[in-house]
DNA sequence: GGTTGGCACTCCACTCTAGTGAGTGCTGAC
DNA sequence: GTCAGCACTCACTAGAGTGGAGTGCCAACC
């Protein structure tokens, strides 16, 4: 850029995306201040700082090339300064102190998962929750997938005349359920006849790998029980097999922006689960751990930043730690609450017994 | 009270409740343009409705009256007029025709029924999302209750070296779990076994009537395996089994309150599962189906009023729609969307194909 | 007696005008 | 490169003035 006139402290001297040590002080300064109090941060905030021993003059001469790099931006003149989304992303990726809980927090942590009863459902729910108290963020939490669980058993339960309910329970314990109609009344021996086919064919496959069942056993009548209820188990698995999502804390979001639209346009996306879950997954998969502003592609959330945690099981991901909150958020407290909670919870879920 | 004048034209006149001809029209008027403008309705604005032929002075001289009688009140003198909870109360009970869903709605309703799939969760979650597209407000589905559904079918599966799960099938469709642990290594046989006695004990019975057992068998081993699961089952059926609650539209209430705080207040109640399934119950215990403003206890719901309904299936209560919205939220469109999609939902639910 | 037009009054909402203060950019000296 | 000093900018606030929507009251009317 012609503007800048010799870059002499920016990116080219010690690396791509380095800062003058100063400079990051100043910025380190900025960022946290604001996080705090929402306010534009003038230089006379920031030379009391560590790292920034120098007048408020220089500050601002440092403030202004900030400005200029992009990391910080004003409101209007003669005010103080705010970070930019950069400034946010420079702060969570070279400053920041790793961050901790805090004990109470730490506390609440260890007291709820010693107390975590419940199925997996529940204790998610819960899980959601109690990120949500810790971080004052909106919680999202994404379950484990079924997708690779092998069935471990099937079963068809008459309901009604010719109706019949077919339960597919799952290696990790998941149960799924599919309502199936009989063409004809069928009785209780007929039914287990054809669950325990069904069961041959599908047991100890993942229920997406269940293939279409052909061979006929000779009898007309189980037969057509048997394909309606691999067609049935089929479309368990094949369809919207969305992953369970359960969100917490979502009034917090209310707290967070003082313009109600803002607050309505993110609640709305959080009522997507579908959205909502895919933006968990695409964070994951370009390798981040923190999406600022319109780093995620959801225009609606511009003025989110969302902290993202996979949840391994034994060593294999088994589910999504999501926070989200304004751009200006706590990232050392939210990555911190995040890495811990998920930890706990994947030992948790990894643990024969609950 | 002493500065009423001569109360000619209250209560006594003609029933309790009862309110002169031409006040009422003015109520309803005031009303009715408050739900639309959310401003305060002068008398000008009256003069023109149906059943108010006489000049504003006269209006005014009858909001003045409708005032001391508590149906509407001023923000501050020398502005316009705006519904009291009173004044809400006697629109909904009198005045307000009993309204109905618009060509569209109503098309939307059919389409959505037409086109219902899946298993009953999915089914009232997404009804909850109807039903708060056609209101405008956040709508909360309670589903039925499965208290006195009989069990239909126990069953227990081997998860792992000491843990199983058991699933219980009930007749209505609804299927429940709870993992149990077991104190030794326990082979397929002998859990089908205790499984089988389980059934024995409990098929045909309501969870919640599912006593203790006590004959044992014989074998220590399966006895144990079977008094594991008695309890775990008697636990399913005891504990928290709160109905569960399928919220939609949250987003909605952003839209409805401009101060903030009411917004957040109002979207922590929704997300206590228990407090809003409670409210319901009691709302409908009170045999209303509306409850405007603080005649629910629940105090941050203040400014807000809950139209709930009914759903049943067969002639037997199985569910609540709820819908929450400011205390100027559209009566008759609420009533008439909760009336249509809770008879739609309750014969859905009545059929035995799904 | 209920109804009505007229009138004085009230008070919010808006505009305009300083005045204040936090903050900036620039500059010349060290 | 750093710094003190200085002029400047601009949101924010308070106070005064104004317009308008709305009221309450009253005397007159049917």
């Amino acid at each position: 850029m012609p503007t800048t006139d010799d870059n002499r402290t920016e990116d080219g001297a010690t690396g791509a995306g380095a800062l003058d040590a100063r400079k990051a002080a100043i910025l380190n300064a900025v960022v946290t201040e604001y996080i705090g109090s929402a306010q534009p941060v003038g230089s006379q905030h920031v030379v009391d700082a560590p790292g920034v021993s120098v007048s408020s003059a220089t500050v601002r001469s440092d403030m202004a090339a900030l400005e200029r790099d992009g990391y910080l931006a004003q409101p209007h003149t003669s005010a103080g300064r705010i970070p930019t989304d950069k400034g946010y992303r420079f702060f969570v990726d070279h400053l920041g102190r790793p961050g901790s809980l805090d004990p109470v927090g730490r506390q609440q942590v260890r007291q709820f998962f010693d107390h975590a009863h419940g199925e997996i459902e529940s204790m998610l729910e819960r899980t959601s929750g109690l990120l949500a108290d810790l971080t004052d963020c909106t919680a999202m939490v994404v379950g484990p997938s079924h997708e690779s669980a092998a069935i471990r058993s099937v079963q068809l339960v008459g309901l009604g005349q010719r109706l019949a309910l077919l339960v597919v329970v799952l290696a990790d314990g998941a149960v799924q359920k599919q309502s199936v109609e009989l063409p004809d009344e069928v009785d209780e021996i007929r039914l287990a006849d054809a669950a325990s086919r069904l069961a041959a064919h599908s047991l100890g496959l993942p229920i997406t790998q269940v293939g279409p069942l052909v061979v006929p056993t000779g009898d007309p009548k189980t037969d057509t029980v048997v394909a309606i209820a691999v067609d049935a188990l089929r479309s368990l698995g094949s369809a919207e097999a969305v992953d369970q999502l359960f969100v917490g804390g979502s009034s917090r979001m209310a707290a967070a922006f003082d313009a109600v639209d803002t607050v309505r346009s993110v609640l709305g996306i959080l009522e997507q689960q579908l959205v909502v879950v895919t933006l968990l997954r695409d964070i994951l998969d370009t390798g981040l751990s923190v999406a600022i502003g319109t780093e995620h592609g959801v225009e609606p959330l511009a003025s989110c930043a969302i902290v993202v945690m996979p949840v391994s099981v034994d060593g294999v991901e088994a589910g999504t730690i999501g926070l989200l909150g304004p751009t200006r958020m706590n990232y050392p407290l939210a990555l911190a609450a995040a890495r811990v909670v998920g930890d706990r919870l994947g030992q948790r879920l990894s643990e024969p017994s609950r």
